[in-house]
DNA sequence: AAACATTGTGCAAAGGTTTGCATAAAATTG
DNA sequence: CAATTTTATGCAAACCTTTGCACAATGTTT
């Protein structure tokens, strides 16, 4: 049997309420009893029982995160640890543990949810699916409960949002390839579906016309977030009569993809086609060439999400609120100036 | 104020206890009552509220993982995300979330571990701390807490651990390279006070000792888990006057470093020499060349330890087991047979 | 028809805290 | 020194479940 609060009011002498304020550092109590408290405390080894604590407090110091499926690639990808670790680090610097559910589908997705909230196991919550949970945050939202969203929403717009601007990052790449002298820039999508692939896309769209160049068709395509998933579509892109001279991809193991498909058939990057990143992570350091890259803060974004969400359920302001965090131009060798007398190939 | 047991009760003109007992699918309910009671809960949205039941089962059905700390270099390593992606996936199917919790320091760390062994927060813990941690081992040993080590632990047998044989694995990537005519291969460790780091040397030894070939300890040096602490060293092996034909790595990334390193300095892989990774990550195929590497099957580790932690909560067996999740090696071109011209070239 | 076994419910205690209110003791005031 | 304020502590209810035991209502056996 575990030591409870009454066997140190006992020994103490005093009476459970007394031990439960010295511990809540309440000032009524004297200088003197607390430190004779806190001594059997000591002597007993004493530590409060979490889950008494949290039945009469309402309160657990626990914040859920809703993991993407496990089988989803993203899971894979070093986007996840990343935000994990920032997540985590802020939490455990502010005295919150992190719990962590996830759903193979998403009924199951939702049991787990419900039972977060409604099962009083966590203060709040953060969302960090890449995929349509419109259902679930219409759900949170009902009932008040607090949570922050890793990502933008489509359809709800009153609630507190932590994203970098996609639009913004994906217009200052292309910028800067026209400015440095490309005109046939080519955009590798993630799914369709995804709002990082629809706000990427506009931001490119918007430099282009900017520009005063035509969206061309069929230089827009689409991969997943794997390397293999990029290699069709690199070859349909450099087959073009008038093959794109840079790429943008949705990731850099995307950009790693395009890389190797490129090399494997015989064509090298940056001197064929450059080709740029998202995300900065470790592999773009490391590929042969470099990969060009726009860091979006990962870890910020988690810390961010921490503290965001946290604040929230102390009830300290927010309730409302679209975070952005900056992002940043990573320039490596896998971009160079247009070669000359690459821009008549055709394929 | 929420929907509570007796609410349902009232409505459905039963006893809470009845309620409680149709939700725990007690036998001696009847179809009726039962049928009855889980309408009221449906149209009243009720959901337990897991403190309370907690508090008198004194179960949660969380599982802890102790992570290492969030400046760690592991943390960013695919490594993590695996191995966490492991548990989470057969926790969730067996009903159980997972919470994650770190310290700054070793003391913050033990306080963590306090709070949720003596807080009953967790009714298991997951050890995935890379260093020393034998102190906290020794306190969930003395409580009987229900635990697993991921690793292995050099001072306590009697624990539940989840490994890969690491010297074996050494063992057999080197009698590998010897059998392919490699006979000068080195040896580059992660910080020599890891155990990963003794006992893949310890394989490595047997092979080398197996063959009849003496240990040089000019071919034994020692990285960081980046590719950048691998370049001096990378450096200093190639510089040798009997430079080695091939070089095993504690890590992909490490592997990575050294591949990076020759190619920066006019080497090329494998043709001046082999490189061998760990882990087998993402980034072991997507390098140029692809490296070699060994495939411990990190989810598979997360899965096994998620899987013994539950069965031994549940005091189902166990106690004190040692699995060994099997290795692959896994052949690519970052290695080839030695080059014949390569073998006599001093530095 | 009486005695007994079976089945389905309810009562109340227990689990370990926190906290509003009451009160005792000490300090301050007139 | 009595009256009043301040300070420090205790009492008991509340938080929401689960579960051992008692009991009422059926069904079964002689």
């Amino acid at each position: 049997m575990a030591i409870t609060i009454v066997d140190v009011a006992l020994k103490a002498g005093v009476s459970p309420s007394t031990v439960s304020r010295v511990i809540s550092n309440d000032s009524r109590i004297s200088q003197k009893t607390s430190k004779k408290v806190r001594k059997i405390m000591e002597e007993l080894g004493y530590h409060p029982n979490m889950m008494a604590k949290s039945l009469v407090t309402k309160t657990t110091h626990n914040l859920g995160i809703i993991l993407p499926r496990p089988a989803e690639e993203l899971f894979r990808n070093q986007f996840f640890s990343e935000i994990i670790r920032g997540i985590v680090t802020k939490a455990a610097s502010s005295g919150y543990d992190v719990l962590m559910t996830t759903g193979i589908n998403a009924d199951e997705e939702e049991a787990a949810v419900r039972r977060l909230v409604q099962g009083r196991v966590v203060d709040g919550i953060i969302m960090l699916s890449s995929r349509q949970d419109e259902h679930i945050i219409s759900f949170l939202k009902d009932r008040k409960f607090p949570f922050v969203l890793v990502g933008r929403s489509e359809h709800h717009a009153d609630i507190i949002s932590i994203d970098n601007d996609n639009v913004a990052a994906a217009y200052d790449v292309t910028k800067k390839l026209l400015e440095q002298g490309h005109e046939r820039i080519a955009f590798m999508s993630g799914p369709a579906n995804l709002t990082v692939s629809k706000d990427r896309f506009s931001g490119y769209h918007k430099a282009l016309l900017e520009a005063g160049l035509p969206l061309r068709n069929e230089y827009i395509c689409e991969a997943g977030f794997t390397a293999e998933s990029a290699s069709q579509a690199a070859m349909d892109l450099m087959n073009l009569n008038n093959r794109p001279t840079a790429i943008i991809t949705i990731d850099d193991v995307v950009a790693f993809g395009v890389i190797r498909t490129l090399w494997n058939n015989g064509m090298l990057v940056p001197e064929q086609c450059s080709v740029i990143g998202f995300n900065n992570t470790i592999m773009s350091e490391m590929c042969l060439p470099p990969i060009a890259s726009v860091d979006i803060g990962i870890y910020q974004m988690g810390m961010s999400a921490a503290h965001t969400l946290i604040s929230t359920v102390k009830g300290e302001g927010y309730g409302q609120a679209r975070i952005i965090v900056p992002h940043q131009l990573i320039w490596r060798e896998s971009v160079s100036v247009p070669d000359a007398s690459n821009v008549k190939t055709s394929g």
